[in-house]
DNA sequence: ATTATCTATAGATCTATAGATAATGC
DNA sequence: ATTATCTATAGATCTATAGATAATGC
């Protein structure tokens, strides 16, 4: 239990108040703010340690190291995407043009409405590795979420293969792009502006009869 | 004169066939290759100069250091289409929503008709810095032309301010979004991706009549 | 005894400067 | 004499491990 102060092992050397998350979690906290604000590769194990509350090499109890902490926040910020995408897939009830626009505007809020910038980690060279192919795999899976529910519209249906690709790569292009680039208006309400971009996602993916 | 190998200096330790190319040229090369596929941070002067032909000491005949690499790459990929930008705002023989439409299309021409993906580079956290406000100032001109085009349009005569500010966004958010995804799929043809790209963002804008 | 943390540090970088060297130019 | 390059390296990191220490648990 942490509600007392009282825990097992030798004290940190910087006491501070608790905050209910585990060294873990104040860990990955720690890198997701300093990996958007400072970069990943100027971001030192240090930096993220220190941050999180602990002495450098204490870092090490909890992960592996820096790829570590990169690895779990993309992943992170895909997983609950892919499990709306899930839901909608399978919820033939609705019509496929809402079920992506409830994808679009979603995708958006969550990565708009979280405190850092975790989109921007999408785009490090650094993430292309071998290491990375669990955050590619669960991407490339929502990604053809979208193309599963573009194609199922009814302007979707008329479309071929390459036409089909295209408008994919353009909406999703879209939601990462304006995820990205929101940095530019934090001020906007994230939710005016997620609904805002599904409208919009729709008019590219030409699906809308408005 | 380079034409014969003949050259002022002590001879380079790795000797190649010359490039035609200024040893700062090769320098900015080197770098836009390396920054844009293992990443700036992760990048160090040796490989720079190292990939230049020269050992890494001699970079600093030609540069400060890897920030004015950087710094120089991010404006040579606006500076084109701000050029752009200038000539088409002053055409006022054109209507407005064909020259938002060409600037749509011509900056993602040149952005993804390049070797390297240096739209990759904006999104690097480092460039927040004091270090590249040149960069910001001459991207923030381009945001500015495609929102003064835009309220040029016909549909743009009718739009409120803040209406007109989140248009541009999500045009602009398309735009570079695009060519930052564009990595999944470099096998399309680069021109007819532009133009397919412009078409839509006419269509987010609202600003076609089709 | 177990655990979470600490301090200390070896080894591996990486940047930027100092000073030497090997060409051409005059 | 001028220039472009080189080699060598000081100083400043940064990562990851080894081993000590200070709590609680039994």
């Amino acid at each position: 239990m942490s509600t007392t102060g009282r825990r097992v092992g030798r004290p940190r050397a910087q006491q501070r108040a608790d905050s209910g998350l585990s060294a873990r979690e104040e860990l990955l906290t720690a890198a997701a703010e300093l990996f958007t604000t400072r970069g990943y590769a100027a971001t030192t194990t240090r930096a993220v340690a220190e941050r999180a509350g602990m002495r450098q090499a204490t870092m090490y109890h909890y992960v592996a190291g820096k790829e570590d902490l990169l690895a779990e926040l993309l992943e992170s910020t895909v997983t609950p995407s892919l499990a709306l995408a899930g839901k909608l897939l399978a919820d033939d009830a609705t019509a496929a043009e809402d079920r992506l626009w409830e994808l679009c505007r979603s995708d958006v809020a969550l990565l708009c409405g979280g405190p850092y910038n975790l989109g921007a980690l999408y785009v490090l060279p650094e993430v292309r590795a071998e290491r990375f192919a669990g955050f590619h795999r669960v991407r490339d899976e929502l990604k053809e979420a979208y193309g599963t529910l573009l194609a199922a519209t009814r302007a979707g249906a008329t479309l071929d293969e390459g036409e089909l690709a295209l408008r994919t790569d353009l909406v999703f292009g879209l939601i990462e792009g304006v995820i990205l680039v929101r940095r530019s208006g934090p001020e906007r309400p994230v939710a005016a502006f997620a609904a805002a971009t599904a409208d919009a996602a729709l008019r590219i993916a030409g699906v809308r009869p408005d």
